[in-house]
DNA sequence: TATACGTTCAAGTTATCGCTTGAATGATGT
DNA sequence: ACATCATTCAAGCGATAACTTGAACGTATA
């Protein structure tokens, strides 16, 4: 039989261990925000709600299971995935997710058809399109964000500033927005935003943890 | 901002939910198995040394969070994954795991790479080298599991068997042998002993649910 | 109908997890 | 050296998960 039980179980064991990591709602949301790129853990606390020390802890705990990778700059301890790999792993368990519960296609449903009823458009598409000129790609998460990395070509528009700036968008050419992913609603409200004042817009699919995961160019700064 | 926190946070919990239904090692273990094909709870109780009823246990935790589905048969309640996505999610979870922890990366070297030194032969190659008659492919699983499902082509015979059935083998043909899955020891256990005996001898990669997830062909019966 | 068997349910014990609080650590700037 | 701030550690509480035991449920066989 198989001969050895003892490594067997050891693996099913470290298995087990990276999925508990990934089996707490404040994990998962932290792991998100990492998509995005590295933060401090104040920043994090922040953007989750979380207190520092809890925070803290729950970082350390994706450290123990080999999630994250964390470096000291200055008075700031700066987290960051250990692997761009964690995004596909991430990505899946989100599709098999939505493929088996029911209340996450409700949910979607709820908040994404009712919302924005195009098809998003495909990340390949997005690309032919853009260099045929046929597109204006907007990213419309907070600068920061848009500084740490954004697709190339692409103009930051933060959502709060959308209304403010729409004479910088062509009327004739179709907009396409993104934002942090697929369960971010940032785009999906300035599609939304931007139908409403006659535009011609769709969202990317997913955002940018996926693009930069598909291997596709990013520009920084 | 991104509208509403609600809906994202309740998504986070879902992702987390499924997380954490893999977060067991028991867990892990029944989804391997049932990776082979549906079982009942008695059969996995027995392959995982569990009691009955901690096995139910397990199984229908992993039921509620939609990994797998149940029928009855008779007096047998049958198990099986609710969709060939969840090999999928534990192949990437596996990688995951590999990647970032240091002890699979030692159990894997202690255990294949000083039994078992030749790459794993790839699935597209060995239905290449197969088709051109150039490789024998023998399926080392106990034969209830061959009768589930198989590789075209290839012959039962159980690891048990395999001393006492080498005349089968064409001492001039490569023989491929495949298990379960990556972790499965079957496979390579059959690799050494064949090779002892001076056959040319390698293991395929993965194993038969993988094989099956590609979208390749699998006979029954 | 009665019995056997596979499976599930319910209750109870032990261990672990998540969170809060308050103190300790480590780097920075005055 | 001192104060400041971000982060981590340690202790304690409440909640949840894992496992065992014994009883209940459903289906097939005598």
């Amino acid at each position: 039989m198989c001969k050895s039980t003892d490594p067997k179980r050891a693996l099913f064991a470290e298995l087990a261990a990276v999925a508990r990591a990934l089996g707490h709602e404040h994990r998962v949301e932290l792991l998100e925000h990492l998509a995005q790129g590295e933060r401090s853990v104040e920043a994090l606390a922040r953007l989750t709600g979380l207190s520092m020390a809890n925070a803290s802890q729950h970082l350390q705990q994706l450290r123990r299971a080999g999630l994250l990778d964390a470096r000291r700059d200055g008075k700031f301890v700066l987290y960051r995935l250990a692997d761009d790999g964690i995004v596909q792993l991430m990505s899946v368990l989100r599709q098999t997710a939505e493929r088996n519960i029911a209340t996450v296609g409700a949910l979607l449903a709820r908040y994404f058809d009712g919302r924005d009823g195009l098809e998003p458009i495909g990340r390949a598409d997005l690309v032919e399109r853009a260099q045929a000129g046929l597109v204006t790609v907007i990213d419309v998460r907070p600068r920061e964000e848009f500084d740490l990395g954004h697709v190339p070509g692409a103009v930051s528009i933060p959502l709060e500033e959308l209304d403010a700036r729409l004479e910088e968008l062509d009327p004739a050419a179709e907009i396409v927005a993104y934002c942090r992913g697929a369960y971010c609603l940032l785009a999906v409200e300035a599609v939304v935003r931007l139908r409403a004042k006659g535009f011609s817009a769709r969202r990317m699919e997913d955002g940018m943890p996926e693009w930069r995961a598909a291997g596709l160019p990013v520009v920084a700064g």
